[in-house]
DNA sequence: TCATTATATCAATCTATATTGATAGATTAG
DNA sequence: CTAATCTATCAATATAGATTGATATAATGA
């Protein structure tokens, strides 16, 4: 059974878009897709996704800020050097926003 | 095999960082996701488009425009009304950059 | 203690682009 | 032919958010 399109008022399926639609905001930054990118590698300092990126220290915080408030990367504090912030890919949320997205795009095709 | 990073230079992978990078560009923007969700429906004419997402009809032809250009919608002129232009979905353009972002988005994970 | 390093935050600026308003061209209806 | 309809385009404005510059805080090392 189909929904209503979801560009209309009251569709079930508007949740979707919205969801769709706030996760494709965070993703639409190449520096955050670079992150994002980079933290496949394996957890990472910020000083080390600045200098790898090739961008501001500030600017690079700001960016991780952004992905992690939204819940795709988590932060801790590294034991050894207590100065440094290791950030790391939170890859059951990627991947449940992954798979939204792609559901909506690829949906009745 | 791994390639390098994607966020560095001369990775193999930053082809598929700009292709997605381009694409995210496109659908970063609710009433381009919503006409992409309308035309699921089926093809549909510019005043049909705007009238069902309430939106002028100029914004409409405009966002009509971008994802014309960019491949993942066609366009063609009605033979009855020949006034009206009628717009469809290119299914496969979508269903190649979908699977491009999803492969970027969960690779690795 | 003092200097250095790592990170975060705030305010200001810059930039891309969404939106609006006006209008033109093409088609059809009367 | 004239008016109405449908679409596209252009210029101007508005706006979101990326980037920068300055600075604060905390941890470490000398």
């Amino acid at each position: 059974m189909k929904n209503a399109p979801c560009c209309q008022k009251g569709s079930r399926s508007k949740v979707d878009l919205e969801k769709v639609t706030e996760f494709v905001k965070i993703i639409n930054e190449p520096n955050r897709l670079k992150i994002l990118c980079f933290l496949r590698e394996g957890e990472q300092c910020v000083c080390d996704i600045w200098k790898t990126l090739g961008i501001p220290q500030n600017l690079a915080s700001h960016h991780l800020k952004v992905l992690k408030d939204f819940g795709l990367i988590d932060s801790r504090q590294n034991k050894e050097e207590g100065r440094k912030i290791i950030y790391s890919s939170n890859k059951e949320a990627i991947k449940k926003y992954a798979e939204s997205l792609n559901n909506f795009l690829i949906s009745n095709l």
